[in-house]
DNA sequence: GAAAAACATTGACCTAGCGCAACGTTTTCA
DNA sequence: TGAAAACGTTGCGCTAGGTCAATGTTTTTC
């Protein structure tokens, strides 16, 4: 149950069993059908979760029904609308498992005193905000000037299976593409 | 010389006077004349800079010579080419100071040891993180399907003295437009 | 397992904004 | 302080990619 998890802490920093064993008590699991939402906008965001399998998506809806999809947790990553999460405001963004997926959460006071109490978790915690961040940046920023062939090739390179596992309609408005442009674009790749 | 650095230390964290010293020696101030640059790319970043007067940006050079600005950090704030600081690797991005600035700068062993041992700063650095993270997605993501004009409002909106202090070259840069088109939307604001 | 709903693909049309160029203004620096 | 370089603005033509709609395919639901 916790064994990626376990990989995950232990591939990033040295920890001893005891706190391996306290973390994994915070973490509970849940399971998930295809689609189903974690998080609607409008609610506060009380859990982190890490995907065991399956997969998480963030992604916000804009006055026209328009969706942006901004990040996507497979197995093994860690995922959560972190805005709404460490503000405790009310998230702009929704959450869901877009496969039947397992997953752990963890609510945001355990997270929180284990980042505090346990160095190693804390620690754990910096990278994911510095890894995210940089991730953002690069892909973003990456993508300005990017057309829609760039963008396409781009994703291909840094995520092979993404394109595979993800539905064309989220790929699409994960690149900041139309649905019809990315069909178009790679059915000349 | 301190004064703005404490005072942004000091409202974000409950902190001893002896700490507080620690912090400001390992911080030396520099002076720069306008456009200086601090790194360039492929540089190996060394350097958190605090802002103390003045703006520090942070921008990319495609092929082609196309620059892409992705941040800027004014009076009170801090910047670094994040990426190459905490993976020490060669940066992708050159870091200037757009006007004759003063700026504090500390080094990154010591920005790490003070991480390290001092909580408040390790709690600081964190905030920094995820404020940086929320920032950056809040601004590119809700770009997504933005036209021009939308655009120039939300920069207005969220940073009004924004375009006063940045040429338009590099206002234009940072919102993924070009310089003609910035113009004639400032036009018909 | 059949009807309905959502999705992928492709074609036709249209527009926001880009590149280029011209021209006036501001900045730089010797 | 004066020449040269950089920048801001505006006009013009072009194109990447968006919307909308039609058709076939997959998924959902009862």
């Amino acid at each position: 149950m916790h064994g990626l998890l376990r990989d995950y802490i232990r591939s990033r920093a040295g920890i001893a069993e005891a706190d391996l064993e306290r973390i994994y008590t915070c973490f509970s699991p849940v399971r998930t059908k295809r689609n189903e939402l974690l998080l609607a906008s409008g609610e506060v965001c009380q859990h982190y979760y890490f995907v065991n399998k399956g997969c998480i998506r963030i992604y916000t809806i804009h006055e026209g029904g328009k969706e942006t999809s901004r990040f996507f947790a497979f197995e093994g990553g860690f995922g959560t609308a972190l805005p709404s999460f460490i503000e405790q405001t009310p998230a702009s963004e929704y959450m869901q498992a877009i496969e039947r997926s397992e997953l752990l959460k963890i609510n945001r006071a355990d997270f929180l005193h284990l980042v505090e109490t346990i160095p190693a978790f804390g620690f754990i915690y910096r990278q994911i905000l510095e890894q995210g961040f940089i991730m953002a940046q690069s892909r973003i920023y990456g993508f300005q000037g990017f057309d829609a062939l760039e963008k396409v090739k781009w994703v291909i390179r840094h995520q092979p299976d993404f394109l595979l596992r993800v539905s064309n309609k989220m790929a699409a408005s994960y690149l900041g593409i139309s649905p019809s442009t990315l069909s178009r674009t790679k059915a000349r790749l």
